[in-house]
DNA sequence: TTGTAGGCGTTATCAA
DNA sequence: TTGATAACGCCTACAA
């Protein structure tokens, strides 16, 4: 097991300047095309890979990527939906020699981000929980990606909420529900307001009343605001919840009321977590391909390459019993 | 926002040479009180903050510590578990200006991990699902810890599964079960065995007999093994599943045999997953303190400093509705 | 116990 | 388009 060659090995190898070789291994400067085959060559021959570590003390460009999390406590790090986002992070960083992070930004301290974009060692930001408090003050140079709504600097990767939300409702309409209630994000969440949004407009479409209350993404949430849909609208026939954890509480509180699902009412999630198919009944839902949406989110930012603002991922209904 | 403090400035602020001041706050090599008390004072001024890629590059001590995941296939990677570990490794490499990377290892590659902790860039290993295949050829310089099993070379940390598994079955036994069966976990991994020693013994002790058959964690497997179970053995009373995934499957297979649970047989599981007490009926388990778990190997990868060969962490008994 | 003087591997500057 | 050369921030013989 010999050292390993560095830059001045491949530049040796092929005849150039360790200069010339780190403007084509880097991408950065001009090249003859005659350098860029040797140095090419001079790469592959050597199995050479470039040392993070030293690239990044050159170029301040930082030594890993940070997974940051919104939230009012620091509990907001165990959701099983950062530790997915977590994990598809880090394996898109590996393949560029980069690190990952994990850290809880106070909600109430918008500035946080900014503190931390700009922190030593950092190369970037894949934001989870966007807010616009936090987004607005970034100036152009942070180099931050995030799930869900972004601003002018920060380019934005999510599921398509609207249309997956649009799926779920019309299969509730379609099979005959008349009166929906939702269970929504956090208000502070600008990320859950598309689906929201479909909501509305699908009661519009039908005559219904808009029946909505509000969630955080917990199971405990969902059991009591099922029982806060049936007290105030008790004809109530369909509860769509964001989140499957949520439904799952929604399941869980109806099942206390004696209320039969699907029977008397159906219940829809979002996400199609793991436990989706196995509760009973077996939840219907909608996909969130959040790893998916994380890699992209990680290569943006690693890659520093122009991204369009917004880019969505689909999500597809899955029926299953629940409705 | 200006320029961070570097060493020299610390030097220069406490009035020692960078030697000094590097040799203070890196903690190794000889010092004063006296230095010792100025240099401290300057970090504390200055807020200094020691910059990974420099120390990386001056050590070669590596930027970020690996999380590597032994399987069969690449998916093993997506296991919710996995996200446990990881964000709680990184959570504890954040402190220390480190990053995580996440490595599928195959397991039929036991080179691949000596390879991976040999790597340019990489501090430390934190391996799940070790095997002896893969611990076995590695020197004493690597610096890895292990999540259930280790070697001469690499401490291991888990939680305590022989007294888990004695705990749940005690418990099976307790309210009457007296022909058990135990689906376990895949054949290679070996930190599945304290748990089926456990099993033995209890089988031993009330006469029972030996009900054994393989699991993988999965909710598919834990729902065919029900009914492998039940067809081998239909005076089984009560199943215990090595991980909650796998007894939530068992769950599901019962329920379509059309055996009732607890009436007719009990289930119990292994890790306390969230949705644990989210099925029907809520399944009795046995904690898992996986972050805490992870935390310590990230730790102890982190801070080389020696620990004892194996930590083990309480697992204690959570009783439900389905034993 | 302290300080001086490289060196770690890469990128950036600037003159050629 | 190229090549010396000087950073980048820290650690570590070695000499004092």
């Amino acid at each position: 097991m010999t050292r390993n060659p560095t830059l001045a090995d491949v530049a040796r190898h092929a005849g150039v300047s360790p200069a010339t070789a780190s403007r084509v291994v880097s991408g950065r400067g001009p090249a003859s095309t005659q350098a860029r085959r040797r140095v090419a060559a001079a790469v592959a021959d050597l199995g050479y890979v470039p040392d993070a570590a030293a690239r990044a003390l050159a170029t301040h460009g930082g030594t890993r990527i940070a997974v940051a999390v919104i939230g009012d406590t620091p509990t907001a790090l165990t959701d099983p939906y950062v530790g997915r986002v977590v994990a598809a992070t880090a394996e898109v960083a590996a393949a560029r020699e980069v690190g990952v992070a994990l850290h809880w930004l106070p909600r109430h301290d918008p500035a946080a981000l900014a503190r931390l974009a700009h922190g030593r060692g950092i190369g970037g930001v894949v934001l989870v929980n966007p807010t616009k408090p936090a987004l607005e003050p970034l100036p152009r140079s942070a180099r931050v990606a995030a799930i869900g709504v972004g601003s002018r600097h920060v380019p934005a990767f999510d599921v398509d909420n609207r249309g997956g939300a649009l799926g779920v409702l019309r299969h509730l309409v379609g099979s005959g529900r008349r009166h929906i209630a939702m269970v929504t994000g956090p208000s502070w969440l600008p990320c859950t307001e598309r689906a929201v949004d479909a909501y509305r407009r699908v009661a519009r479409e039908n005559g219904g009343e808009v029946r909505l209350v509000p969630g955080d993404f917990t199971t405990a949430r969902g059991t009591t605001a099922a029982l806060e849909i049936m007290a105030r609208w008790p004809d109530t026939d369909a509860v769509f919840a964001l989140g499957d954890l949520v439904a799952l509480g929604v399941l869980d509180g109806l099942r206390g009321l004696g209320v039969d699902v699907p029977g008397d009412v159906a219940v829809a999630g979002f996400d199609d977590i793991a436990f989706a198919p196995l509760s009973h009944p077996a939840l219907t839902t909608t996909t969130n391909p959040v790893e998916q949406i994380a890699a992209h989110a990680a290569a943006a930012v690693l890659d520093r390459r122009p991204t369009s603002p917004l880019t969505l991922f689909r999500s597809t209904l899955v029926v299953r019993e629940s409705a």
